[in-house]
DNA sequence: TCTGGGGTCCTAGGACCC
DNA sequence: TCTGGGGTCCTAGGACCC
């Protein structure tokens, strides 16, 4: 060992921390329900379809994230687990209040999913970064609710690893900063879970005699920049030590947004799926409106029900576009209809519907379509009206016609939690 | 009967141009 | 019979993430 005895720290003095909430979407259902408290909790996929997130509890019985919940039916039910739909109306609230909270407690944050930040704590002596850990923690858990672990490394794709070993052993913070502990830690460590390893690599790893993280932060660089690109380069070098994934405070302008939904059960006529994909469409619209951009391509798809071999399958998809850059709701559900007309086929049963919308650009920017005769400045004011009013009084207050009544389409939602923190009328009540 | 949704980044290869 | 080389742009597809 040439440079570094045990006891050096490594990463030329960076230092990063990642925060991540434990078992999120289960915690916030328990947050406003303490009866749920020591009981397994799984919560449900759109549709009601796979497990997305389990209590410690539902962990220990062995239920499996992303397995189908008819799989485990009988298990469910046999201990008693509280099953929820997914409520994402509840998450991203309590997401944003976590991160509020949090980036008033660090010099430097990234929003990294809902559910993660990480944070810059370079030059901050490795006793005073861990302090901030502990009170990071107790200070969440006070004002939100939502137990987190951290893990501290000097990059971040350890910080990842240091976070899951604080998880596994459930302490509330890691600090992994020693050649030592980083080499011990990424031999016990199955080069599949690695941040940016996935099933492909880790089998293409495996193949060629690499089963740990260790293993593959001493592949020959060539190799790797060869069959991982340089995604799976920048991987290994981050084992090594060697920062190269720099914080992103300033979220990156979107390059697509997209809503898609499973029907709960299939649809073969042309009406439902017109009004499904209309609905998606001011979804799109008023995402866009809320980011204050605008897109110049909009694509729809359709398709029929893959696990069904015994029935036939039909997946197109369209893409229109746009003849000036537009988050109109008006104009981008007569679009998206256009493509679905253009798509549709009959005799078949569709299982799920999309509008993706593309090439987005900052609001300000776009230009004024000549060739259309409408004044675009009623059409804005009409989606800001449009905005306000399913703000104040719900989603659904005010829709396009097209976006129909029946909703035949809609989703199995048979487990909802109250929208606690959302929705005035579903707000908790507290009898003294 | 029932199997999620929403993103990003990278590369190879074709079209096209000079 | 001969039929280069190099650049850019775009797209489809594959890999990954939570």
């Amino acid at each position: 060992m040439t440079s570094g005895d045990a006891g050096t720290p490594k990463g030329g003095g960076k230092l990063f921390a990642l925060v991540d909430c434990n078992n999120f979407y289960a915690s916030c259902e328990r947050v406003f329900n303490p009866a749920l408290r020591n009981r397994p909790v799984v919560v449900l996929s759109n549709n009601d379809g796979c497990v997305i997130a389990r209590s410690e509890e539902a962990k220990q019985l062995g239920i499996r994230m992303g397995v189908p919940a008819f799989e485990i039916e009988p298990l469910l039910t046999a201990h008693g687990v509280a099953v929820f739909s997914s409520n994402y109306a509840l998450y991203g609230d309590f997401s944003s209040r976590v991160m509020t909270t949090l980036g008033a407690l660090a010099p430097s944050m990234e929003v990294y999913s809902i559910d993660e930040a990480f944070l810059d704590l370079t030059g901050i002596a490795p006793e005073e970064a861990m302090a901030l850990a502990h009170c990071i923690r107790r200070t969440l858990l006070k004002n939100t609710g939502i137990p987190v672990s951290i893990g501290l490394a000097p990059t971040k794709t350890l910080a990842k690893i240091a976070n899951h070993f604080a998880k596994k052993n459930n302490i509330p913070a890691y600090l992994l900063d020693t050649e030592e502990k980083i080499t011990e830690l990424l031999r016990a460590t199955p080069a599949g879970e690695v941040w940016g390893i996935g099933k492909k690599y880790a089998a293409l790893l495996a193949a060629h005699g690499m089963v740990t993280a260790y293993d593959l932060s001493r592949a020959p660089e060539g190799w790797v920049r060869k069959n991982m690109t340089v995604t799976g380069l920048r991987t290994r070098q981050e084992l090594c030590g060697l920062s190269c994934i720099s914080m992103e405070e300033a979220a990156p302008a979107r390059q697509a947004i997209c809503t898609s939904r499973s029907f709960g059960t299939s649809q073969e006529a042309l009406e439902p799926l017109e009004e499904a994909t209309a609905t998606f469409a001011t979804v799109c619209a008023a995402k866009l409106r809320r980011e204050k951009c605008a897109a110049t391509q909009l694509m729809v798809f359709i398709h029929t029900n893959a696990f069904r071999s015994d029935q036939p399958q039909y997946a197109r998809n369209r893409v229109i576009t746009l003849t000036s850059p537009t988050n109109d709701s008006i104009q981008l559900v007569k679009a998206a209809v256009e493509a679905l007309r253009a798509i549709y086929r009959k005799g078949y049963l569709y299982k799920k519907a999309g509008v993706i919308v593309m090439g987005l650009v900052p609001e300000g920017q776009v230009q004024k379509d000549l060739f259309s005769g409408e004044d675009s400045g009623r059409q804005r004011k009409l989606m800001e009206s449009l905005d306000q009013l399913n703000r104040r009084y719900g989603r659904g207050t005010l829709q396009i016609a097209t976006q129909g009544t029946t909703r035949q389409w809609r989703l199995r939602q048979e487990k909802l939690s109250p929208a606690y923190t959302t929705r005035w009328s579903e707000l908790m009540e507290i009898r003294l």
